[in-house]
RNA sequence: GGCGCAUUCGUCUAGCGGCCCAGGACGCAGCCCUCUCAAGGCUGAGAUCAGGGGUUCGAAUCCCCUAUGCGCUACCA
């Protein structure tokens, strides 16, 4: 296959959203399986909606998920400028080209005559649609009302017949019939243009060959496909994925689903983004051996657009979970340390100490703080966690002070054979009912939890007299208690 | 309303005419391991392949119709 370049056009208007990775993820495979290009550009052309903060994010959004773009804003390149608002002239020169050949015109009507107008189609049930009440203006007072500065936009003479045909890679052929499309506004009264106009003229002069997006955008396919032929440019290829959905199956939203929409979100509660973008590949494409867990690398090898899949799917927060944590666990100590650094108010030093007890364990790296915290600070006890059937509490105090002395008189360093065969002998000799009782005493004494890493490995990484003081200190919790 | 796209277990999917009375993954249930929680292993429940017509010796797979869902229908992208 030729290089192919790619694009991924965002519009900075707030957090960024996970569809950009998603969409990212797609259109940068294939630039880089077949020797291309991918490229970063800013959609700012609305500016009402405009966020200036929202730019910066979104780069550093897509730097964190290792989406690494050739050319964009921030790094340059051969067709820059990478944000259209940076490219206002180029967008006018070309409206005017397509109003010089009668596939644009000057419209004057004012928002409240288009409201008005709208409002009757829909009284009388008719499709909403531009009435092309200026297309019949006179040439002449077209020319006096632009030279007096009157507000306007420029729209797209739609052909009123004819078919408009392409054929999508992951679809197949897609029609449209010519005349029941709109008059595309392409140049708004701000003298910007709007998304029509700008990505046909950017995606061309920035020579983008295949166009990988929702497909919340086929049906503005052959207004973009008009475009291109009037303006005599060779057509890209286009490559709709599907879209990602709610859990009511309705497009993704930012209201509905707020913990799946912001990228930012992921990346602050402890998702790794190779589990991210491992899960997001999943929810559009599928893999030809069936395998379920893959590196963006190996995605880059063997991605296809025919194996894009067509109907949308809902995020199933549920499996990215278990992902992150399938990922979290075949990464080394070290490297896991590393990464957790964001996230952790300990040293490197703490957490690679109980990184291996606790690797097993975490899901998200937001959450290594929380399983790690018993290890560095004596546990503020829960009287009721101490709870038992069979005893009360003052027998239970009294058997974690014989439990202090067995542990206080042991030889250390511990064995762990030596150890647990005397826990097992001291439970019996406390008849307890079952060893494991004895064993959630020690646990909740030492740790404060009823769940934690298995015991003696917590009492070794805790040392002797950590362990011993803690014994103490639940034995004084629970004799206090009364 | 119009136009378009889609429709296989709760969810994500495999399947491109016979290997499928449908396979895998997440989740769920049970069992094993086990001092708890995880992790791991095993087993199981779970889909009349949206419905109806065709085509064919044979259809989840091809064709048509219907239904449903979703998307678009802005001087938003």
């Amino acid at each position: 296959m030729l290089p192919a370049r790619t694009r991924v056009a965002p519009s900075p208007t707030g957090d960024p959203h996970v569809g950009t990775a998603y969409q990212s993820l797609f259109s940068y495979a294939l630039a880089r399986q077949t020797g291309g290009q991918f490229i970063l550009r800013m959609e700012d052309t609305d500016q009402v909606r405009y966020d200036p903060h929202s730019e910066q994010r979104i780069f550093d959004a897509l730097r964190w998920a290792g989406l690494r773009y050739d050319e964009g804003p921030d790094v340059g390149g051969p067709h820059a400028p990478y944000r259209q608002s940076e490219r206002l002239p180029i967008y006018k020169a070309h409206a005017e080209m397509l109003v010089a050949a009668g596939h644009a015109y000057y419209c004057f009507c004012t928002p409240e005559r288009l409201a008005a107008m709208r409002k009757e189609q829909e009284a009388r049930k008719e499709p909403p649609r531009y009435d092309r009440h200026c297309l019949a203006l006179p040439p002449a007072e077209v020319q006096t009302r632009l030279a007096a500065g009157e507000r306007h936009v420029v729209r797209m003479h739609m052909p009123d017949t004819g078919v408009t045909t392409f054929t999508d890679l992951v679809r197949g052929e897609i029609s449209f019939e010519n005349r029941l499309i709109d008059d595309q506004v392409l140049m708004k009264s701000d003298g910007f243009p709007t998304y029509h106009l700008a990505v046909v003229v950017d995606d061309h002069l920035m020579q983008v060959t295949h166009i990988m997006r929702g497909e919340e955008w086929i049906s503005s396919t052959p207004k973009h496909i008009l475009l291109y032929q009037f303006f005599g440019w060779d057509l890209p290829v286009y490559a709709h994925t599907p879209l990602l959905l709610n859990d009511d199956r309705s497009k993704i939203s930012k209201r509905k689903s707020p913990d799946k929409t912001r990228l930012e979100g992921f990346r602050e509660r402890g998702f790794l983004p190779e589990a991210l973008l491992n899960f997001l590949a999943l929810l559009g494409w599928s893999h030809p051996d069936g395998q379920e867990i893959f590196s963006l690398a190996e995605f880059v090898r063997v991605f296809s657009p025919e194996r894009v899949l067509k109907s949308g799917s809902v995020f199933d927060m549920n499996k990215l979970i278990w992902m992150n944590g399938h990922y979290i666990r075949t990464l080394a100590v070290d490297e896991l340390a590393e990464r957790l650094q964001p996230y952790t108010r300990y040293t490197p030093a703490q957490v690679r100490e109980v990184l291996p007890v606790l690797q097993d364990r975490l899901k998200l790296l937001g959450e290594f703080d929380d399983l790690a915290a018993f290890f560095f600070a004596a546990p503020q006890y829960d009287r009721a966690l101490f709870s038992s059937k069979q005893f009360d509490s003052a027998a239970l105090s009294t058997h974690l002070a014989a439990a202090r002395a067995w542990h206080a008189a042991l030889p250390w360093p511990w064995d762990k054979e030596a150890w647990e065969a005397g826990i097992r002998q001291l439970a019996e000799e406390r008849s307890f009912k079952k060893a494991g009782d004895l064993f959630m005493l020690l646990r909740v004494a030492v740790t404060g939890r009823k769940e934690s890493p298995p015991l003696y490995d917590t009492m070794i990484l805790l040392g002797r007299e950590q362990t011993l003081a803690r014994l103490d200190a639940a034995h004084a919790a629970l004799a206090s208690d009364r």
